[in-house]
Formats: C-alpha cells, sequence, structure tokens
DNA sequence: ATTTTATATTAGCATATGCTTATATAATAA
DNA sequence: TTATTATATAAGCATATGCTAATATAAAAT
C-alpha cells in the first residue's frame, strides 16, 4: 500500500520555501542538530532579524519545530510534516553542513543545554 | 566514490523554479513524456503566453530541453542537468499525472509527431 | 506570396519577497 | 524592580514574480 502523496499545491509551496539559500542551509542544518537562532546568525552571517524572519516561515509552514531552553529558542526538523521525507531526499543532494557546526563548537560559540 | 553535490545555491534555484505549481506540473508532465506547449495550455488551462514564460524559465535554466518537430515545439525533461536526480527523487513525492495526458488523448487532443 | 498556425516576446501592473532599521516581548540575572 | 539577553515583530523600501494584453516571429499550408 503506498503512502499517500501531497497534492503538487503543497508540494510545490513547500519547494517554495526551500527555494531560498537561506532557508535551505537552515533546513539542512536543523536535519541532524537543534540549532537556537544566535547560532544560525553566526552560521549564515546574516541580521538577527533576517534569520528569525526566515525561521518564522519555516515554522508556519510547520518543516520547523522550536522549544525554549532557558535563555535560548532551539528549532529542529519535524520528521512529522507531510513533507518531511521529500525534504530529506532532497538534502541528500546538497552538501551537509556538519563542518560548520563543528568549527562552531571549536569557537567556543556552540550552545549546549543539555 | 560519491557523486559531486551541487552547491546550496544550485540547489536553492532549481527548488526555486519548482516552487511554483505550473512549473512543477509541467516537470511532472515531461518527466516520462515529450509535450508541446497547446498540451500544457489545454492540461493546465493556462494562457499560452503564461506557459510559453514558464517554459523559457525552466529551460533557460536547463531543466527541460526543446526541440521542434515541424509545427510544434517539444518540451522533454533533460537528463544531463545537474539537479536531474533530485528532480526525480522530487517528483516521486507528488501524484503522477499520466491520467491527465490519457485524458487529452482520448479527447483528441494529444500532438503525436512520431 | 499570403495566410494560417504554433510559439515567443514585450510592456505594464498588482502582488510577493527579502532585506534593514527600529521597536516589542519574554525570560533571566542583578 | 530594573537591566540584560535572546528572539520576535512591524514598517518601509527596492526588487522579483506571475499574470494579461498586445505584438512579433517562424514554419507550414494555400
Amino acid at each position: 500500500m503506498e503512502k499517500i502523496k501531497p497534492e503538487i499545491r503543497d508540494t510545490a509551496s513547500v519547494l517554495k520555501l526551500l527555494g531560498d539559500n537561506t532557508r535551505l542551509s537552515i533546513v539542512g542544518l536543523v536535519q541532524n542538530h537543534e540549532c537556537c537562532v544566535c547560532e544560525f546568525v553566526e552560521l549564515l552571517q546574516m541580521s538577527q532579524s533576517s534569520v528569525s524572519q526566515h525561521l518564522r516561515k519555516l515554522r508556519d509552514a510547520g518543516l520547523v519545530k522550536e522549544q525554549r531552553k532557558g535563555h535560548w529558542i532551539f528549532y529542529s526538523f519535524n520528521r512529522q510534516h507531510p513533507s518531511a521525507e521529500m525534504v530529506e531526499d532532497i538534502l541528500r543532494h546538497v552538501p551537509d553542513q556538519n563542518e560548520k557546526l563543528q568549527q562552531l563548537e571549536r569557537d567556543g560559540l556552540r550552545i549546549n543545554c543539555d
């Protein structure tokens, strides 16, 4: 029995969201790690406001989840999203960004609340 | 040895192109069939001008190829595109549209130059 | 050569997008 | 309470997008 496929409309709107450097990078980052806003600001070299607005779009679409931990709000990939599998398929075709997160860690800029 | 992955920028620009109902539908249609402009106009119920402009974007990006056959210009998916595999992965997540083409055939509106 | 047919191109317009700057909010620290 | 920190929101603006209407092009048919 085949899984239900989202309508073209829904898929197109997800692709539209991912069709932006910043948002595609964000989704690539949160696929395997939780990140907070200030980390995105550092990694993407963008203003806090701009990052925040991109995150809002991703959150409104349900592609990412947010969770407060003390000072910070952490974002993570929402594997429950109807297009989550497609997004993961897409991410297999772009270079992973773990190296950047490791660099952030070495620079002492990684936030860890565990 | 792993295949070279397009940069995030390049992937984002492909996704941006596909992040539109009309263009995603077109790419879905040409994945398995050659189609000419008037067929898209019929299938998508859009103006010829609008379809033509979408096709131009897809062609400029190299995602589709065009080939003249008599009266008509046929468009087909370009499997040589650096992101062709990703596009095929994406299309696996949307309902196929073969039924619509078959209906067109039954209506006697399918163009065939073979 | 003229007309017809299929497609492409252009201009114009309304709406969407992504950024910056400034300000608001909400949790923590002092 | 007040100040600080992390994040969100709003306003404004320049640019991008997708459509329509009108016109151009190019091959085919007459």
